[in-house]
DNA sequence: TTTATCCCTATTTTT
DNA sequence: TAGGGATAAA
């Protein structure tokens, strides 16, 4: 026993070890960045598992990704035993309430009207839902947008208001808008025997709150309850939290205020600032040594957020070295900036300091991704870009899942909508066919697909009610998309997903799709058939379990769980709110940029409310945090937002980084109108770049704009991609730019219309 | 009903 | 820039 307590908590400091073993009573640890969080979360479940002789069934673990939950189930296997973890309950706040939900299919279906085989509709779901809600409730799309009543209706149920609520509580024309909205957008959802994302949560509570046995079964389950993060949690996922803790009171959350990056999605830091008024008698733990990083990135990311007003006063503190300075780069727009980027990872590389999968690259918008793709894919690095537009969300991949979901779900209304707007088969059934067919289900209460499948001569005979009634080619397209349903409902316990594929490929005559042989249809060919891989791993589950539990599993999936760690040779392209919880041994920030990193909203609302503007910052102070070793922070001079360049001013964030600690290389100016700039190469290095004084002394630069040349028909160019090529048209437009239509001499790249301020062309004669 | 074309606007972050 | 939505024509 004794040679386990020490194995257990060997290498922890004192305060880790307090946090392991206080087992009994509630429990908040403040742990700042690399503090060793993850490692008293692993010990202390190994410890109650090991030392307590805690059932791992009685042991809920909360983690903010799924991906967070296996590798900390990893990890204390790791520590007592490959078996030892059995039954332990762990993962997201959205797995725990679908768990919640499909464990107790008969109250679910008795006490809020769900069937068992609901789906999870994600946001592109949602949004058509909405689009629909905002037309039944009679209002104007265009000025009642879907968006904005999606994200009240959100920031609604994370504080568990119902439509009545808001009604009731209505401040404004507008809120009274939002409740008609939100009214018409549960009925759509419940008719599509369908939740959305908030449901997961809501639901759960719904549930407990009418049916105190369930909560009370669950209570009596979870002896001990740990949550990761705590200082994102909304509302609900308090309640959540609360209620199942009731019992025994052992609830024991981890996180860091500093690190509140998610206000935006309703997550309140008042969760984490008022657990010891909510549990008077809770432990409070700080861990503020962080073992992660150097001592200058410790030290910048301590004075970044010390800036922040509305915060606890804390001091995180290393004894490792200082390490590397800081490198802070100007670049003159974004593409320079991810050539720049590229190859210092280049040079880090190959001076053998880092691993290409040591390195991540972050930013504040998915936008910025693109550039820094195309850079990479240019360059000889492999990389891997969390998020972005995944796989599931690919247009084609899509329309697929929406048969299987139908399949699943008949009354699934929006996957239905998406088979026939999307697929060939569904050519000829057009909005008033559609509308007859969501009428006609309505009134009978029946799902969907079933106004469909009376069309199909051998069920329709079997009908006893009215049916529904199609005129022309809604006619014979109902029977055509009824008919291959049928095919498919008929096989689908028979055969594995991987087979009901190619049954779905067959029936919905789906390579019409793709029978022009372009590029893009080759690669969307390829994406749907890497969706008959992705099925197959469910080969070896029960037909009938696969299909569920593929949709589900596809529905919960989130961004961060899609990282790959054995992607060895791959740089990470990030977002900041992604990295989250993430480290790095090299971590690029690009784009530390007013506007930007703060975001523009947030430098617009500053002046009334500064929230935003402190979540802006806490977010760059988890970038900073993220870094191990390296820590560079790009920024350009110029960028393209809205598709034109706009002029960008270096962050405010980075201003109160010490100047000893940093390292500053600005673009020279030197370039001017006079003096045409060298051809051929953009990369970096051909312009100069000179080393500064850091901080304080040096003003700011000024900024030269770039040079447009005055382009006129018959001008001989110069583009640095393109080659030389001849002037053959020039148009103005109405943003003082001006349209160049060019020949190349290069044949390969022909006429192509170019933009006179981004072209980055010279004219030789 | 479908398709092509044009115009407009939006860009924050995600389970 | 790009994607969505409106409009017009077939």
């Amino acid at each position: 026993m004794s040679q386990m307590v020490t194995d257990l908590l060997t290498g922890l400091n004192e305060q880790q070890q307090r946090a392991v073993t206080t087992t009994e009573g509630p429990v908040l640890v403040v742990a700042g960045p690399g503090s060793g969080k993850t490692r008293v979360l692993t010990h202390r479940i190994a410890w109650l598992i090991q030392q307590m002789n805690v059932h791992p069934s009685q042991i809920l673990a909360v983690t903010f990704t799924n991906k967070a939950a296996r590798e900390m189930r990893d990890r204390i296997e790791k520590l007592i035993g490959v078996d030892a973890t059995d039954g332990l309950v762990m993962g997201t706040f959205h797995s725990l309430g679908v768990r919640i939900l499909r464990q107790n299919p008969g109250r679910v279906a008795e006490q809020l009207q769900l069937q068992p085989n609901f789906v999870i509709y994600d946001d592109g779901d949602q949004m058509e839902l909405a689009k629909t809600a905002v037309k039944n409730a009679n209002l104007d799309p265009k000025q009642i947008t879907p968006r904005r009543m999606l994200s009240r209706i959100s920031a609604a149920k994370s504080v568990l208001q119902t439509p009545t609520d808001v009604a009731t509580e209505a401040q404004s024309y507008d809120d009274e808008i939002v409740a008609r909205v939100y009214t018409e957008y549960e009925k759509l959802l419940r008719a599509a025997n369908a939740v959305d994302f908030d449901d997961l949560l809501g639901l759960p509570i719904r549930l407990f709150d009418q049916d105190p046995g369930t909560l009370a079964r669950y209570q009596q389950q979870f002896r001990y309850i740990l949550v990761d993060e705590y200082q994102d949690t909304n509302r609900v996922q308090y309640v959540m939290v609360s209620a199942l803790a009731e019992m025994y009171g052992n609830l024991f959350v981890v996180g860091d205020p500093d690190q509140s990056i998610y206000g935006w999605r309703q997550a309140d830091i008042r969760n984490i600032l008022d657990f010891k008024n909510d549990y008077p008698s809770a432990n409070e733990i700080h861990l503020e040594q962080n073992y992660r990083s150097t001592g200058r990135i410790v030290q910048a990311a301590d004075r970044v957020i010390r800036d922040n007003k509305d915060r606890i006063d804390r001091k995180m503190t290393t004894v490792n070295d200082d390490g590397e300075m800081i490198q802070l780069r100007e670049l003159a727009d974004q593409q320079h900036e991810a050539q720049w980027i590229v190859s210092e990872i280049r040079r880090i590389v190959s001076a053998h300091k880092v691993l290409p999968e040591q390195i991540a690259v972050m930013y504040r918008t998915t936008a910025q991704s693109r550039v820094l793709e195309e850079a990479f894919r240019t360059s000889e690095f492999r990389y891997q870009i969390v998020g972005g537009v995944r796989f599931y969300e690919r247009r084609e991949v899509r329309d697929i899942m929406a048969v299987l979901r139908v399949l699943y779900n008949p009354a699934d209304t929006v996957s239905l909508l998406r088979v026939i707007d999307n697929l060939p088969i569904g050519k000829g059934f057009g909005p008033a066919a559609f509308e007859t067919a969501t009428k006609w289900a309505t009134e009978q209460r029946r799902p969907l697909l079933d106004a469909l499948l009376t069309q199909v001569p051998s069920i329709a005979n079997q009908e006893t009610g009215p049916l529904p009634h199609f005129s022309g080619a809604g006619l014979k397209g109902a029977a055509r998309i009824g008919t291959a349903f049928a095919i498919l409902r008929e096989k689908k316990n028979e055969l594995t997903l991987a087979e009901i594929f190619d049954q779905i490929v067959e029936v919905m005559e789906v390579r019409k799709m793709f029978e022009t042989g372009t590029e893009e249809d080759l690669q969307r060919w390829a994406n749907v058939q890497e969706l008959r891989t992705d099925l197959e791993r469910y080969d070896l589950v029960p037909s009938a379990e696969a299909l569920p539990a593929y949709l589900e599993q596809v529905a919960l999936i989130s961004d961060a769980d899609t990282i790959k760690d054995d992607n060895i040779g791959s740089v990470t392209l990030i977002t900041l709110h992604s990295a989250k919880g993430l480290e790095y041994p090299a971590v690029f920030i690009a784009g530390a940029e007013e506007g930007l990193l703060p975001i523009y909203r947030a430098v617009e609302a500053e002046a009334f409310d500064e929230s935003a503007m402190e979540e802006e910052r806490r977010l760059f102070y988890v970038g900073i945090t993220r870094a191990q070793k390296l820590l560079y922070i790009t920024y350009a001079q110029s960028r393209m937002t809205h598709g034109q360049y706009r002029a960008g001013t270096i962050s405010r964030f980075i201003e109160p980084i010490p100047a000893e600690s940093m390292r500053r290389v600005t673009r020279e100016a030197h370039r001017t109108s006079a003096k045409p700039r060298e051809y051929g190469r953009t990369e970096p290095g051909s312009f100069t770049s000179r080393v500064q004084q850091p901080w304080g002394n040096a003003p700011v630069p000024k900024k030269v704009l770039p040079v447009i040349p005055d382009f006129q028909e018959g001008n001989v160019v110069f583009h640095p991609k393109f080659g030389e090529g001849t002037v053959t048209s020039v148009t103005a437009r109405r943003d003082n730019d001006k349209e160049v239509t060019v020949a190349f001499k290069k044949a390969e790249y022909g006429t192509k219309r170019l933009m006179a301020s981004l072209a980055n062309m010279d004219i030789i004669s």
